[in-house]
RNA sequence: GCCCGGGUGGCGGAAUGGCAUACGCGGGGGACUUAAAAUCCCUUGACCUUCGGGUUGUGCGGGUUCGAGUCCCGCCCCGGGCACCA
């Protein structure tokens, strides 16, 4: 009996199924549904570990599935290859980038290949080619065109250590998304941002289009970074300089005749004016300087005390005419609103904790409906909620809803304010100072400003052969050849731009160029694309929830406009897998913890690695490796292996019939009880492919198939060759998309022709599966006190009868009074006493 | 603070309101072997037991139900997200 030896298995059906194109996917093929199933393309750091393969086996497993079941599956990857690492990398070592990504990505490949992911390569990509990058370009140029593009000097994030700005998206916590150490800094430079803000709105009603096939946390997550919220903007006069008024943004312009004070943001850029001249400017000016330097840490700012000072002014409020005090307070955010709120304690928690602290006026202009009237003097804390409003002129009596939009709209009556929506994304900065990126088509004239690239000079090329330095400026603008350009508009000289795209461009659509790969007239067919998506399943880490999530969903909705895709979302079910621990923390290079892919496929072969990524937890569950765990899988598969290999001679040349027909005068006992098991673990594996993807209870099933089967040995026998045939074949079909490695050379073994990936997935039958007699247990007041075996079919009342004349269930009732019998047929006999 | 997930044996984890702990790992015992590895078999929540069985047990406290890991209410703990957003 020959031993399973993996390497050589693995070898031989990898390359069966690259003649036989298993994995090609149809462009339009109109005899079968298509299925568009995708993991999010990494990136080409050169490692792969079993976090990595993780994903790919799940994508994997669906993907053999869906084809088994007559889809015309799209299952592609590409290297996501622009990006810093290489650039550092070529500074550490002085390895050219592309070099660096290219052989990086070469080393992932064999990797992917080495474990028989059924990739479509044909329609491999690299975002770091001319082919690829051009298009970015071209959708930046679509942009600029429309206006969606757009340059402009702002303050904007700098992360020292990457020497380039960031995007809001790109910043968490107010460190780098990439290293948690250094933290951003502020910059004010002038930079390209894309008009996301544009489809806050869409992007907003998006997210209940994807109700249901979305993760909620993500959903949750993204519709709080949109942070749409709706109210007014309300200008107060400052009082004794004429000309000048602060505008206030507010959810709550039916608390506004209870404002204590005016609060504005130590970088307001009204606030020099508003100080002119005023008594004690010095001491404001330090102040104010230690509050524009306060820590950025998110958490550091929420749990800051509230600070602030008198700045000498008054601003009036606009309703009432009060004349309020205006102050400068740490806590009012420059950047969200107008940098300036208005101060009520009554109703806020913030400016209640403020005004406490500096002994400003509590009014209550807000009444609870349900609930015993405020008094200023009384309470402890705001009262937020919506209520009945007091003393607040002509609205008082109002409802706080009803006043709301009554008082935004006086206050535009009176040009002093109107109704606003201000949401807290922001544009999308996509300048970066780096070289390893895509350049922006854009040159500077000095006659006609900023000029496009024509489109048919696409694509920019990245110069090569570039000195990197990462000092803070793009490495492009110490190559001449490459700054210096001629106008497209007048031919004069020109300047190009010398910065690159950020590099979550290249990703925001990389899954449209899938669908047409090669294309050299447009990023892609219309039509190609129309057949393809939206994506049917896409997988990935969690990690992206916010960031390429959104952007690709702001890109789907650009190119929506251009009239290249008629779908408003591009990727209809979204799953967030777990990630692989060791030692309870996330692999990774830094912290040496990592499991090789190849080490592991060494050492076990690439199968046993599949089965125990899959079986040690549910799929969206992070996973603990266990090496001990992985043992266990491989002693499985070797199970099988022995299983059949023992059987397979004398079922070679049996005819496979998975619908058996059990003649069921003439089967045994033994052979009803395989099949029976074996269509109801095709039916669970089944159910759990196709909804629950949890491939770690159904390896368990098959597992246990496999046990069911070593007990009834020796199974040659009292089992038909025909049954155990069908059995076996069925086991090995199951575990197939997998192992499929191993399943192709078992399904061969047990004489069957022709590959096991073309092989259509069976149908369970219930007729099959059903069982004929059922164990139901009895029991007394909820507790088990015995079992019978019984015909499936049999009723409640018979179930009962039966119940109550078993011999030990009688001498337990003896004496008591029974009061009521339940019956669950195939379940149970519950007998309720006193 | 607010919003999502979770909490089940020694461990990873199973359980459409119906025998809690499937399957695997680990542990214990045995078979085969000169021996070991591999393999196979038995056993394995806790407590009590006259070995028939009994009691208890899914973070804690209540509730609904004939019956709750599962549903409801109130807490505790862990993980994640948001976090002075006016």
């Amino acid at each position: 009996m020959a031993d399973y030896d993996a390497r050589r298995v693995e070898e031989k059906w990898q390359k069966i199924w690259q003649g036989q194109n298993v994995s090609r996917a149809i462009d339009n093929d109109p005899s079968r549904p298509k299925y568009y199933l995708l993991e999010m393309l990494p990136y080409p750091s050169g490692t792969l570990h079993m976090g990595h393969m993780r994903n790919y086996t799940i994508g994997d497993a669906v993907a053999r599935y869906k084809r088994m079941c007559g889809f015309n599956v799209l299952h592609p990857i590409g290297w996501d290859a622009f990006g810093l690492p290489a650039e550092n990398a070529a500074i550490k070592r002085g390895t050219p980038p592309r070099e660096w990504t290219n052989s990086n990505i070469a080393q992932m490949k064999a990797v992917c290949e080495r474990f028989g992911f059924s990739y479509d390569w044909a329609r491999e990509i690299s975002t770091c080619e001319p082919a690829y990058y051009r298009w970015n370009q071209w959708f930046f140029l679509k942009m600029l065109e429309s206006g969606l593009a757009y340059r402009k000097r702002s303050r904007v994030n700098w992360c020292p250590q990457c020497q380039t700005v960031l995007a809001n998206e790109q910043v968490i916590d107010g460190f780098c998304w990439q290293h948690e150490t250094t933290p951003v800094e502020a910059k004010e430079i002038e930079q390209w941002f894309l008009r996301i803000t544009d489809f806050a709105d869409a992007l907003l009603e998006g997210i209940d289009e994807l109700t249901g096939g979305w993760p909620e946390r993500v959903l949750i997550q993204q519709r709080n970074w949109i942070g749409k919220s709706s109210g007014a903007r309300v200008r107060f006069d400052v009082a004794d300089i004429a000309g000048i008024g602060l505008d206030v943004f507010t959810t709550r312009i039916d608390t506004i005749y209870g404002v204590s004070a005016l609060l504005v943001s130590a970088s307001h850029p009204q606030l020099g004016s508003v100080l002119e001249g005023v008594p004690g400017r010095a001491g404001m000016d330090a102040q104010l300087r230690a509050m524009r330097q306060s820590s950025v840490k998110a958490a550091d700012i929420a749990t800051a005390e509230k600070e602030g000072f008198f700045t000498g002014r008054f601003a009036v409020n606009p309703f009432s005419g009060e004349r309020v005090p205006i102050w400068v307070a740490n806590f009012v955010l420059a950047e969200y609103g107008t940098g300036a709120v208005m101060c009520v304690p009554a109703h806020d928690e913030r400016d209640y904790e403020f005004c406490e602290k500096y002994h400003l006026p509590v009014k209550v202009v807000i009444q609870p409906l349900h609930a015993a009237p405020l008094r200023a003097d009384r309470m402890n804390e705001a009262f937020t909620e919506y209520g009945k409003l007091v003393d607040s002129g002509p609205y008082s009596g109002l409802a706080s809803e009803q006043a709301r939009e009554k008082m935004a709209a006086d206050a535009a009556a009176k040009s002093f304010g109107a109704a606003e929506i201000t949401y807290r994304l922001k544009d999308w900065g996509i300048s970066r100072q780096r070289y390893w990126g895509t350049p922006i088509p854009v040159v500077y004239c000095e006659k006609d400003g900023i000029v496009g690239v024509p489109e048919d000079q696409l694509p920019v090329r990245l110069p090569e052969n570039v000195t990197l330095t990462g000092q803070g400026q793009s490495p492009l603008a110490s190559v001449p050849e490459f700054v210096n350009a001629t106008c497209p508009k007048c031919g004069g000289p020109a300047r190009r731009e010398t910065d690159t795209m950020d590099t979550f461009i290249d990703s925001s659509w990389y899954f449209y160029r899938y669908t047409d790969p090669h294309n050299d007239r447009a990023p892609f067919d219309k039509a190609k694309a129309a057949y393809w998506f939206a994506i049917d399943q896409y997988i990935g880490g969690v990690e992206h929830a916010i960031l390429h999530l959104i952007y690709s969903r702001f890109f789907c909705k650009m190119m929506n406009g251009l009239g290249l895709v008629n779908h408003r979302e591009p990727v209809k079910r979204l799953f967030s897998q777990g990630m692989v621990l060791r030692d309870g923390a996330k692999m990774s290079k830094s912290k040496g913890n990592i499991v090789g892919a190849i080490e592991m496929a060494d050492k076990y072969g690439c199968d046993t690695g599949r089965m125990y990524t899959l079986f040690a937890a549910p799929p969206e569950k992070d996973l603990e490796w266990s090496e001990q765990g992985i043992e266990g899988s491989s002693r499985f598969l070797n199970r099988v292996y022995r299983l059949i290999d023992k059987h397979a001679p004398r079922l070679r040349n049996v005819r496979l019939n998975f619908n058996v027909q059990m003649d069921m005068a003439k089967a045994s006992e033994k052979e009803k009880l395989l099949v029976r098991r074996a269509h109801q673990t095709l039916k669970r594996v089944t159910n759990d492919f196709d909804v629950r993807w949890h491939f770690n209870t159904s390896i368990a099933l098959i597992m246990e198939l496999v046990n069911a089967l070593s007990a009834q040995e020796p199974l040659d026998q009292d089992i038909s060759p025909e049954i155990l045939k069908a059995v076996l074949c069925l086991l090995v079909v199951m575990l197939s998309p997998m192992t499929p490695h191993i399943g192709e050379e078992l399904w061969e073994m047990l004489g069957n022709e022709g590959g096991l990936a073309k092989q259509a997935w069976p149908a369970y039958r219930e007729d099959l599966a059903r069982e004929e007699q059922v164990e139901v247990i009895i029991q007394i007041n909820g507790r088990v006190r015995g079992k019978m075996l019984v015909d499936a079919e049999l009723g409640d009342d018979e179930l009962t009868d039966r119940a109550l004349a078993d011999e030990r269930i009688k001498m337990l009732l003896d004496g008591k009074q029974i009061v009521k019998t339940i019956a669950v047929p195939k379940k149970l006999v519950n007998i309720v006493v006193r």
